[in-house]
RNA sequence: GGCGCAUUCGUCUAGCGGCCAAGGACACCGCCCUCUCAAGGCGGAGACCACGGGUUCAAAUCCCGUAUGCGCCA
């Protein structure tokens, strides 16, 4: 078929969206993009219960966040609207209304009462749930009180096929499938009936969705076909998986989007992560730019089996991501990052120039951003706070070390320049001099100038850092060994 | 309980009948580099391709069953 490609992306909104749920987006934002289509944001409010505050705020900026532009939806508009579904209730109600006019759907009026009985005395039975159709051939017609639903008339007999783009042809026993309801009483549509109804009216070419869908899908398949619709594609994505292999859900912890942005990670490294979670390019792309994924990208690469979301490699593709970054993208991004959480006592606005300076110290030390102050902040904290007994190195005592610590102040002290070079030709001769290891002796340094075992290199730190601080330090760290 | 979908290293995956005694990546282990931590380089361990039958000269790849997992229906 060569008609234009149109998908959308139907959250409900009940809250911030997870990783999951943001992954269908971005398969749908990928293929439309890839297709030169256009990519549709509609939102699924039907289910007043379950509707929060604040979550279509939310649903969108975790779109933003990673790049997923929309052509059309609530906030932007566009030929097909409106984009949320509470403000289209009108056309359910009609099409409801047709259906069980034209004989394909009914009023039932049995009581929710009824129902549980009939639920518990099915299950009772060992027989599968369902609508035993009691009022289906009734021609009951509309009544106020009690205020009915209208349920789907689904074949009795025979079975619906449908084509599934990524897991071929699909067969269901019409049978096991119930007169399902379409319209509620309160006269708000179920999924089924809004979104066929929507898609249809919005010129949907393909329905890429989550796995656990398939099962309405026969549903939908008379429902297009009671309506006289054409149907879309379908194509039923794998489902993301938590660790325990179940379908991921808020009891996993960390799911939503924006808390992984919270989490200090990139929205490049996301969207290159959540792309390759059920999608695979060839047998060793694992980095790949966002322009090459919309360029390679294609339904049939889709994998058919659920993905645990897997949190250690996202973290490594994070930090490959922020090793690959400018530069200057690097220190805008870290300005912001040590603003947000360094301490009010630390002066701002934080200089430019000197995060300009320690950033190649620490750009390839960095798996999220969340790293940075605890990489750098010694870089703009005044006084230091660590134990004085760090400052003794393995194979060293504390007179040695007191002697080791005085004697590289006395050096650098005195030194021209304060530079890398200049402060490394002071301090490695002194190791040997001292009959120490250079580990050992920088090793020290390294604590008393940082305050940290594990720190940037040496010689490079302290030249950022500065002859005031460094030697301030160095003193100091004499000082607390002598007075302990 | 019924129906559906899935099943390749711990995890993400490549593989669409012969190139596979199964390739890549994360994680793990070792070595190298090295002032620590990283990064990087090299190497290692790790999958009898869920199991059992077929089809075929040839199957991880096709077909059928079974098992397991997950999903949906309340």
């Amino acid at each position: 078929m060569d008609e234009r490609v149109r998908v959308r992306y139907a959250p409900s909104p009940t809250g911030d969206p997870h990783v999951g749920n943001i992954r269908t987006a971005l398969f749908d934002w990928l293929f439309a993009r890839h297709t030169g289509g256009d990519f549709i944001l509609r939102i699924e409010d039907t289910d007043a219960a379950r509707a929060t505050d604040g979550a279509l705020k939310s649903i969108m900026e975790s779109l933003r966040w990673l790049g997923l532009d929309w052509d059309e939806g609530p906030d932007v508009g566009g030929a097909y609207g409106p984009y949320v579904q509470s403000e289209r209730l009108e056309l359910y109600r009609e099409k409801a209304k047709d259906l069980v006019d034209r004989g394909y759907a009914y009023y039932c009026y049995c009581s929710s009462e009824r129902l549980k009985e009939m639920r518990q005395e099915q299950a009772r039975r060992k027989q599968p749930p369902g609508y035993d159709r009691l009022c289906r051939d009734k021609g009951y017609g509309y009544s106020e009180d009690p205020p009915p639903v209208v349920r789907f008339k689904m074949p009795l007999d025979g079975e619906t096929e449908f084509h599934d783009l990524i897991r071929g042809d699909v067969t269901f026993a019409n049978a096991t499938v119930d007169d399902f309801v379409i319209l509620k009483s309160d006269g708000y549509p179920t999924y089924h009936l809004a979104s066929i109804v929507d898609d249809h009216l919005m010129e949907i070419s393909h329905v890429l969705r989550a796995e656990e869908w398939l099962p309405s899908a026969p549903r939908h398949v008379h429902l297009y076909n009671a309506l006289g619709f054409e149907k879309p594609h379908f194509a039923h994505l794998p489902i993301i998986l938590g660790p325990d292999r179940s379908k991921l859900s808020k009891r996993h912890g960390d799911v939503s989007v924006l808390q992984y942005r919270d989490m200090g990670y990139l929205p490049e490294a996301m969207f290159n992560f959540l792309a390759l979670l059920g999608w695979s390019l060839d047998d060793h792309t694992e980095i790949i730019s966002r322009d090459d994924l919309v360029h390679h990208f294609s339904i049939d690469r889709i994998v058919k089996s659920g993905a645990i979301f897997n949190l250690e490699k996202l973290t490594w593709m994070n930090g490959m991501y922020i090793r690959n970054l400018s530069e200057g993208d690097l220190v805008g991004r870290i300005v912001q990052t040590l603003d947000d959480s360094l301490s009010s006592e630390v002066p701002r606005p934080i200089s430019e120039d000197y995060v300009g300076a320690i950033t190649p110290l620490v750009q390839e030390r960095l798996k999220t951003m969340t790293d940075v102050p605890a990489l750098m902040d010694f870089f703009f904290i005044e006084e230091l706070d660590y134990p004085t007994d760090d400052l003794i190195q393995k194979g060293m005592d504390r007179a040695e070390t007191t002697l080791a610590l005085e004697s590289a102040l006395e050096r650098v002290s005195g030194l021209e320049s304060w530079s890398t070079e200049s402060l490394e030709g002071e301090l490695r001769p002194l190791a040997e001099e001292l009959s120490v290891k250079t580990g050992q002796l920088f090793g020290a340094i390294r604590v008393a100038v940082t305050g940290r075992k594990a720190a940037p290199p040496l010689f490079e730190t302290m030249a950022v850092l500065g002859r005031d601080k460094s030697l301030h330090r160095l003193r100091k760290s004499v000082h607390s060994l002598r007075e302990s």
